[in-house]
DNA sequence: ATGTTTATTTTGAACGTTCACAAAACGCTT
DNA sequence: AAGCGTTTTGTGAACGTTCAAAATAAACAT
């Protein structure tokens, strides 16, 4: 069964094998008649075109990357496959590359580029550590999702993402409109230019706006995973049993955090009111239910497609917010002292 | 900046670029003070090999593909997870493909192989629908993950998964074990081949061993969604309240299935003790944490990836079966009348 | 020296496309 | 019938590799 090129299409239809090229690659300068005789052939034959070699001739691929920072990141993972799916609708076809905390992500992309000349890349979660600047004279269209847009002030890649620290800001203002003072925050800040970080930043700004001393021993760190939010929880309980709310970075640590609040004998909302950030389906069905800040993760997704397709057509350097709608669950309260 | 080619290496270091070349394959025929030579220069010139150009040439990719059946499955999407991350450790990339039920994983899988010469091929969730005969013709490497490997008797490709069969079976044992007769069932069949709907004959058949008849009623359909299997709850809440156990399909199924039993003011484990399985991390999470049958994730996708690259080896037709130990929670205790 | 074997290197033709350019065909005007 | 513009088609050279075969060099035996 020997592979079947476009030079057999040709010869079958009789044409030369640049007609071929130009009626796969939906040329308009190609006679109609000459066209559906290609088609035809094509479908006989069952032609399918040889993407290496394509994308070998055009120094370009239609293969983009979604480069990812951290493993087993739920709400990350969840945005790859949405992203999987949009391009996949749109033709556009995605490899996925997931780092370590330690890796550098501009040099995986460059790599990547440089081996397998890719058309784009989307970063997720980055922090945007390294050179930046460095990787712009690439010319590789480039999407930063999830990352803040003040931090790619005056470079051309464009970004997408929830006002991180509006978001934070705004989920302790509403624990404190419910009367809490003592609120415990699960997390980590990172380098400044880590997005999620900022969420603990606009706590700490609602914090101060209400006149409450920000307290050390309410905080503790964590990473976004199960075992590492119950651990933090553990630890700030072992300090401190007085605190009536938690904001958590983001819903898995919620609900890491949430088990390790009721194995402590705490209850939720009883004892203290919760609310975690992203928005992840399993907020809903955790009991109690879990209130959240919604990050739009199918716009998120939609939006970084666009944007890449977009650079890739030239424009550059576009900066889209979208909002985090709270979600009500049953993990808060009012508090009365 | 213009692209360095195995050419610019072959010149700067005074060799045909057929040396280059082997250099980069490793090759043995080449002598050591040449290879340390180009290598250098290699470093030097920031060279990187261009894939699609090896690839087209080489007639085969470096390239497997990950062919996922059913979006929004939270172990399957773990699963690919982990396989992309043991693959790159070993230098092998993976596309992902996700597919929906009624997209046909041959004709996707023969469209990726022609269109990108794949080198190979894991199948994650695969209810092995279509015509495998024809595509065995291809002699494409292929490796199914989560398939029972009586499905694939007399094929030449492997398969890796746990006795779904036996562990549904397992699990109700267990159940009855505690005391429990009347006892609820979620999740779904589909074709006699899918590997999960083997929990469900499994669980059957130890009601039949034990004497209790198989009551309709008490069975609803499901997918591994969070929203089905709350609604599928919920059907069988609305007719029947005198069950004392669920075994549910998956974990997930078993997260949505709790949620709904407390929303009807049941307790779990008080008045339904409750099994899942796939042991998920979040399982340990839960209130109460779910008790439930480890499907060993990274074994599976680190067999599937050493079965692959056997495959592609020569070597076929293994199948390899795990254990799924269970894993004890918080949602089941004994039934007394 | 001469042949023979072995180790190393080079030559040049692929792989299956795309694309700039040249050529041909057609339609229309003069 | 020649000229001209437009549409359609064909020619042939890339793209950056790999690989079989040929060529060369080195090592050794006669």
């Amino acid at each position: 069964m020997r592979i079947v090129t476009i030079r057999d299409v040709a010869k079958e239809a009789q044409v030369s094998i640049s007609t071929v090229s130009r009626v796969l690659n939906d040329r308009p300068d190609v006679d109609a008649l000459t066209r559906a005789r290609v088609l035809k052939v094509v479908e006989k034959l069952q032609y399918v075109r040889n993407a290496n070699a394509a994308n070998l001739k055009q120094q370009h691929t239609d293969f983009s990357a979604v480069v990812l920072r951290g493993r087993r990141n739920l709400f990350l993972t969840d945005l790859a496959e949405r992203i999987l799916d949009i391009g996949r609708r749109r033709g556009r076809r995605f490899l996925i590359e997931i780092i370590d905390e330690k890796d550098d992500e501009f040099e995986t992309a460059r790599t990547l580029y440089r081996e397998r000349k890719l058309s784009g890349c989307i970063f997720l979660g980055s922090n945007l550590q390294q050179h930046v600047h460095d990787f712009e004279t690439l010319d590789l269209p480039c999407v930063f999702a999830t990352v803040q847009a003040e931090f790619l002030a005056g470079r051309q890649f464009s970004s997408v993402a929830v006002n991180n620290f509006d978001t934070g800001k705004a989920a302790v203002d509403r624990l404190i409109g419910l009367g809490h003072r003592r609120i415990a925050l699960l997390g980590f800040y990172g380098p400044v230019t880590n997005s999620t970080g900022q969420r603990l930043y606009g706590a700490q700004e609602s914090l101060r706006r209400h006149g409450i001393p920000y307290d050390e021993s309410l905080f503790e760190e964590c990473d976004f995973t199960l075992p590492s939010a119950y651990a933090g929880m553990t630890a700030v309980l072992s300090r401190r049993r007085d605190f009536s709310a938690l904001f958590a970075i983001s819903d898995i640590v919620a609900f890491g955090a949430m088990k390790a609040l009721i194995d402590h004998g705490l209850s939720v909302p009883r004892d203290v009111s919760v609310i975690g950030m992203d928005g992840t389906e399993q907020a809903a069905y955790t009991v109690p239910s879990l209130s959240t800040y919604a990050q739009p993760a199918d716009d998120i997704a939609t939006e970084s497609v666009r944007l890449l397709e977009a650079a890739m057509r030239g424009q550059k350097g576009k900066h889209v917010l979208l909002p985090a709608p709270f979600i009500q669950g049953g993990s808060i309260k009012k508090h009365v002292e």
